[in-house]
This record gives C-alpha cells, structure tokens and sequence, in this order.
DNA sequence: ACTATAATGGCACCGGGTGCAAATTCAAGG
DNA sequence: CCTTGAATTTGCACCCGGTGCCATTATAGT
C-alpha cells in the first residue's frame, strides 16, 4: 500500500520552525533562502520544493489548518446566532496548545511585524476570508460572492488581526478576550452612534 | 528663486499611467521593468529613483493622496456622530472625478487583482489605518494604538476592500453605495445577531 | 539483482532591486 | 562665454528569490 519511491528527508513543520528560528535571530531580510537550506542540510533547490516562496516558510502547514476552520463552522449549530457562531469559529481557530505559547507567538510577530510578510499574508488570508463568506452567505440566503458576506468576512478578518497586533505589542494581554472584544464591536456595532447615548 | 540642477525628465503621475496601461495589457507579472522603463524612454535605474518597487508603480501618488483623507477627518465637525463622520470620510476619499472614472478602474483592478499587487496594498495601507485609528481614537478618548482604534480602523478597511472588489466584479455597480451599504453593517452590526428578528 | 517510483540536487538562467561612480543638464555668477 | 555647483540621469556590477531541466539517489515490490 504504501506507494514508494524515495522518502522524503524532512517535513514542512520541521523547516517552518528551523527557519523562524533563523528568521528571528538574524531578522528576515537578512537570512537568506541558501542560510536555510544550508542550516536544513538540504540543497536550495529542494527547499523550493517544500514552499513555494520564502515568504510562505514560516507559515508552515497554514492550508492544512485552514480546513479545521471550515469544519467548525460547519458544525455550527442552526439555531446559534450568526454572530456568535463566528465568535466561536473564530476563538477555537486561534486556540493553540499551552506547549505550543511561545513558538506561536514568535511566528506571529514574524507574519505581523515583517513587511515583505505582512504583505504576503494577505494571499495567505483569502481563502480564510472565502470560508468565512460561504458561511455567512448561506446562513443568511445569499450568494457566498455577495457583497454582504464578502463585507463581513473583511470585517472579521480585520477584527483578527487588530487583536493579534494588540496581542503582540501587549506581552500581558490574552489573544482570546481581545478577540473576543473585537467580535462584541463587529457584532454591536460602532461606538459613538446616533443610537448610542451623546458621548458627553 | 528656482534652486537648479538637471531636471526631472518625468513625473510619477506619468509613469503610472503609462505603466497602468502596459501592465493592463500585456499582464503585471508578464511585463518586466525594463519594457516600463523603455516606453517612458528612460533608464530602468532612473525608474527606480521615482518609484521604490515595481509594486509600487501602479498606486502612482497616493501618499499624496492619504493627506487628504487626514484633511477631512479632521474638518469632521464634532457634533457629527463617529461612524457618520467615517462614513463621509470614507465616500469624500473615494470619490472620483466623472473623467478619471476609467482610468480609476483599471488601476483598481489590477491592484486588486494581481496577488502581487493584492499584497503590497497591505503596506499602503498601513498609513490609511493609522490616520482612522488617530481619529477614532481622538474621538473616543483613547490612545492611537488601543485595541479599538485599531479594530475599528481595520474594519473600515475591510468594508473599502469588499466594497472595491463587488464594484469591479459587478460593472453596473456604484461603487459609493457599496461603500454606504459596508458603512451601514459597521455602523448597526452584524445582522441575524441575538438581538436581530428570528431569521425564519 | 532489476525496475518503477518519487524525492533530492546541481546548474543555468531570468527578473527585481541596490550601491557606486561617471555623465548629463540646468541656473547663476564672473 | 565660460566656469561652478546642484540635482538628475544613467551604466554597471552584483545580490537574491524563484524556475526549468535533467541527472542522481533511495526506497518498495517483483
């Protein structure tokens, strides 16, 4: 059964993390593809193989990871609000095992503080963003391409990644209560509107 | 009074356009910077002294642009509840005169288009965000960098974002009233909330 | 051993981007 | 008219990310 040829030498996971060591000590722009090949023991080449972009390193297994989320908000139960479905969707996507604390935040301070990074991860985001509209879309009988799905999944993704900036300037601060008040905002609504109370 | 020296042979607004043309139609990735700098008739390496990266070419001035958008946030007059002044903000920013209205569609399409464009936009961006962020933030009596400012600025971005996508996939849209409409979901909240009529 | 298979690796090549130093073009002053 | 000085243009060498191509290597099954 198990189709063989030669096996592979690594494992993406292994040379995501390898390489955000790298990236973290040296700094990003400084490190190049060959410094982590040559640090993997596996020819540049080869490296290119596993990911398609020296951007795309440090997000390691991200595809495999995005489908946890649509299973989620599959198994969302009908009768939940749509606002509070995607709080939970959003809250159990971004939990991360105790162990796992530290390597994960070194990894989102390289997506988040690193420009060339900052910028790739936007493709990185678009087919999160698709998961999240065909959600809302069908809990609310539109089209998964309509403005207003598309609006809100935007949105959502804005709510994320104000609360990982936070998370990340904030060394004290838990990631899941200021997402978790990132979605009170989305859900309420603006502050300071003419629903709201006269701010003074 | 004309302090000299050898002057510029173009201006950025020209090599946009001119660059916008060629990449619409021959494709951004097919087109080198070497084509651009020939039909402008001038050196790859002067182009690069007018614009920082290929990237770039296409978003012509716009960081002379963003003054304005700084300029009528702060002439918002103070009685004018927070999201209706984000609102027209946000329609002034976007507004576009009636014969520029081609010219403003094609360069929107292909930075929304091209993944390598779609990315870089998120570092143009970043100066859009923070000038929300300081209003909102002056407005709600916070700090610049609090988590809210923030969110809210990144949610802002997202309705512009969705906004822009529906108008360049929908030919007969307008594109001021998908951004009224994304103003509107900010502003209310998300709908088929607890709070919201029982769906069906 | 032999073969099919699948991964690794070396190499040449392209395009974006930069540092540096020389060449160009203008205004102003002697 | 010629020089001087400022600001811009340009050519060149070089680095790095990324790809196409093909040979090489390591495994499983016969």
């Amino acid at each position: 059964m198990t189709r063989a040829g030669r096996p592979q030498s690594t494992t993406r996971a292994e040379l995501s993390t390898l390489a955000i060591d790298l990236f973290t000590e040296r700094g990003f722009d400084e490190t190049s593809v060959d410094d982590v090949a040559a640090a993997a023991g596996i020819a540049r080449r080869t490296l290119f193989r596993y990911f398609p972009s020296k951007n795309a390193i440090p997000w390691g297994d991200f595809d495999g990871h995005l489908g946890k989320m649509r299973d989620w908000l599959a198994a969302t139960p009908g009768d939940l609000p749509l606002d509070e479905g995607l709080r939970r969707a959003l809250i159990a996507f971004n939990e991360v095992p105790e162990v796992e604390h530290e390597h994960h935040r070194r990894r989102m301070q390289l997506l988040l503080e690193v420009p060339a990074l900052q910028a790739h991860s936007m493709l990185m985001y678009h087919e999160w963003r698709q998961i999240v509209a065909a959600h809302v879309a069908q809990r609310l009988g539109r089209e998964p391409g309509a403005h207003l799905p598309q609006s809100i999944a935007w949105q959502l993704l804005g709510v994320s990644l104000a609360a990982y900036e936070q998370w990340l300037s904030d060394p004290a601060s838990d990631l899941l209560t200021l997402l978790d008040e990132g979605c009170a905002v989305l859900s309420a609504g603006l502050p300071g509107t003419s629903a709201d109370v006269p701010l003074r």
